[in-house]
DNA sequence: TATTGTTATACTCTATAACTATA
DNA sequence: TATAGTTATAGAGTATAACAATA
């Protein structure tokens, strides 16, 4: 790809990206999680209990502004915190049971505007799209 | 594509962008221009002179929150606005000549981030990512 | 000394509501 | 009446700074 051909792709891309999140976050409902607080809940779903700084390094935040999301996930009774075991400075951020039965209800209005939005895709784009997500993914961790 | 399969592929869809997001912005430099303003330019540059609503529209916003971006634009000398030729209430906002020279470099850390990035990924990834971004802000003007 | 987490504070982005002017 | 834009106000989300406890 030329220069100047890369240069605009990039700026297409942040541009979709961008767009795209105003655009889900319009189609939340009133009780819906933020993205944030829907990323953490799915973090713990596939990795298990963490810690407060590794998910805020994983999410790309500061520990400060996790720290205020998981206050408000265990507020709302989804998550809980245990002591660390070896070390007490840390706690290990974990599912209630609650928390695993609402984790995805709670995201329910985002995730069905996507759906339906992916849904008028042809086969062949929609493909694109999720292999694009997991790309993105590990361009964003790394 | 199974149900449950989309159902996952969704959430990934979903996280993907909300954490780029997040860690484009985080790239941003002191003077940079956020991303809503610079899709604002974006498409001044693309589509030429454009309403506030027209905008909002594009943008997934309202109204009052794009009369408050283009406020800073012009504010910052980057676009002026012109009487609608035939709409009295109406006004046409369009580059100044220091909005025209400075519309990359105002967003120039995130674009570097996103470039370094993108760089990393062999050249199918690219193509994925590049090909994802059209999809995607057709997705979300829809 | 470095790291984990908390508290306090402030900024950015966007929304809702109420209004004015024009169509 | 309906639409374009403005002003006022509020909320969500995240950051920076200063601190305490533990490693």
């Amino acid at each position: 790809m030329k220069k100047s051909h890369l240069d605009a792709a990039i700026g297409e891309l942040i541009h979709a990206v961008g767009l795209l999140v105003r655009r889900v976050r319009a189609a939340a409902g009133p009780e819906e999680l933020s993205l944030s607080a829907a990323a953490v809940l799915k973090r713990l779903d596939q990795d298990g209990p963490a810690t407060i700084s590794s998910l805020a390094r994983a999410e790309s935040m500061t520990s400060q502004s996790m720290g205020t999301i998981v206050a408000a996930l265990e507020e709302d009774g989804l998550v809980k915190r245990k002591p660390h075991p070896t070390d007490g400075r840390q706690f290990l951020i974990q599912f209630t049971e609650k928390g695993k039965v609402l984790r995805k209800s709670r995201s329910a209005a985002k995730r069905a505007w996507m759906a339906q939005a992916v849904a008028q895709l042809d086969k062949d784009e929609q493909d694109v799209l999720f292999e694009a997500a997991k790309i993105l993914k590990r361009l964003a961790e790394r």
